[in-house]
DNA sequence: TTGAAAGCGCTAACAC
DNA sequence: GTGTTAGCGCTTTCAA
């Protein structure tokens, strides 16, 4: 074992061990025809002897159609429950078809998504999976191409058309605000994230034609944007409880939204008193105080779904760009069914 | 824009376009001096062009020092709070560094797990941190060799000497059991999962001989193994609670243990009677009912201090492999502070 | 059944 | 300042 390199063992190592040339150990790697059973197990003795490993890259290089067998999942970040679970969907279809996924956060920043992107892209991976960040995604499509197969995930990229995977927005408010509405509450606020995300709008939008088509003005007072952790949850929850004229029930239309109005119902001693409905699951939604009820989405099912139809992309089938809206269902576990009380 | 192709454009087209060879091109991509402003502007024009985006794999093929900027990350699923943070640390640090990070989940299996590190080190990774499954690592020891940086996380693989980050088990356990004697408790359930895992039999260890020094036998139908998720949790929380001489307190080691006890207790009315402390924080500790008493980790600290680890490894700091521990401490918050009653 | 030679897209060394 | 050449580790002709 003397003079054993650090330098990783090659094609020419092996074949050098295995007395045979580069093109036999080739043929015995990628499993190819037309190899003498004792040559092909001398080479495989040569290969476990330097522990050796085909380097991807180079192997890809010289193949005619590349293919990485691999997709890029780019998300907000992986450190909240909703598109943790997304990535897990992802991965499973993705292993299904002997693929690897790279994840990577972007913290909803358009330029940080773009520069992963370009990274991932230049990496030659087989296609793209996106929760898009707030902005105009001209300019990346333009760069993605129609070559790059490209699925977007939760919110809907402004300024362009492409395949889409995301929850029925107005169908998910229109539910959350009727059932708080039918426990007799009119001040209902509203809490949302960055009013340039697509869900965001979309949710916000249909909260307000829903009171309007109860008879309730919507009042600017009680809508609470721009929420993106759940300090920002907190503060906005305050706000709305300090109002003159106060919120008597809530619609968090983000889970960490949610999270911070417990927070606070609880420290203000309102959580038998202030309905909540929240938007998406958390883990343990039902061994909150009091236990939260929830439109529920499937993120799992989402990310799934969304690698389902980049696989599809990635096997040619080039149909025009389709939005696949999933449903959202109410969970009714107490915080959303409390009473107006005057 | 006739003929416009879906093939890449390569260096060649870049070069033609710009009517330079392809060295000049190459040096503008890399900022290398000696290049014409007017030149320069012309390469830039035609790379603008053409979309042309560098292909790193061809780039890290022909580049001597190899060095591809990315780390692989293996855990067992970013579908658990706890990794998720892991993943959030190591990613921070890797930013910092100018690196990507690849991640991947091995379900706590060997045979993923070694399979994953086949395919990320051929991709030309220039590092790994993982958080390993039960079992012998001898095998992928060898196999990543001395040449391949790795750093292990949270578990200490088995049968192999190497750069780990993990918790304090001894201490933790320790504190966590000496809490519930403090209040009276003699029997004391222990939760933990695989006993295969460094973690699970290191606590383990810990809580009996906690036991036994405040003069407690320490009792086999107490401790429940081998849970993995919430349902397992939940199930091994109602036999301790089933016994003859049931737990009257429960230390659960890992966060999904301690969601199982809290949901089996609130079903059993139990909540206020049996004392419960859990391992690591979840999202909601505090708005838990009751809320939940932890001994907390530091996920996040966790992935940055690999992620540190691993780059001093990556720029050749050879130094004999450490275990880097960090503590947990006891954030009590209600549900641990129940005292025995008869 | 096997091997020699060309070339994938790029960088490195050295010319001019 | 700029171009030419060789070659990274592999696969793909095509010949033997």
């Amino acid at each position: 074992m003397i003079g054993e390199q650090s330098r990783r063992s090659t094609l020419h190592d092996v074949a050098r061990l295995a007395d045979v040339s580069i093109k036999t150990v080739s043929r015995v790697i990628n499993g190819e025809p037309n190899v003498a059973p004792t040559t092909a197990q001398n080479v495989r003795d040569a290969i476990e002897m330097l522990h050796y490993l085909p380097d991807a890259a180079a192997a890809n290089l010289a193949r005619t159609g590349r293919e990485t067998r691999s997709i890029a999942l780019l998300i907000p970040t992986v450190d909240n429950q909703f598109f943790a679970r997304i990535f897990h969907g992802v991965e499973q279809v993705a292993h299904e078809h002997g693929f690897v996924v790279f994840a990577a956060s972007t913290d909803l920043d358009l330029a940080t998504e773009e520069s992963l992107i370009r990274i991932f892209a230049s990496r030659q991976v087989d296609g793209f999976i996106i929760a898009p960040a707030p902005g105009d995604h001209r300019g990346v499509m333009a760069f993605l191409g129609t070559r790059m197969p490209c699925v977007f995930i939760d919110q809907t990229p402004a300024g362009v058309v492409a395949d889409v995977v995301t929850v029925d927005n107005a169908a998910a408010a229109r539910e959350a605000v009727t059932h708080l509405l039918h426990f007799g509450h009119r001040r209902i606020g509203f809490m949302g994230d960055d009013a340039n995300l697509s869900t965001a709008y979309q949710r916000r939008a249909s909260y307000e034609e829903t009171l309007r088509a109860a008879g309730v003005v919507p009042d600017s007072d009680l809508e609470e944007m721009g929420i993106c952790d759940t300090e920002g949850a907190e503060a906005a929850v305050r706000r709305l409880l300090g109002l003159t004229d106060p919120a008597t029930a809530i619609f968090a239309s983000r889970n960490m939204a949610a999270i911070g109005a417990v927070r606070v119902l609880q420290q203000m001693g309102l959580s038998h008193r202030v309905a909540l409905v929240g938007m998406g699951e958390i883990d343990v939604s039902d061994l909150l105080e009091p236990p939260l009820t929830v439109m529920a989405q499937d993120p799992l099912g989402f990310g799934r779904l969304a690698a389902q139809r980049l696989f599809e992309r990635i096997d040619g089938h080039d149909e025009t760009p389709r939005t696949l809206i999933a449903p959202a269902h109410l969970v009714t576990r107490g915080s959303g069914e409390i009473l107006l009380s005057r």
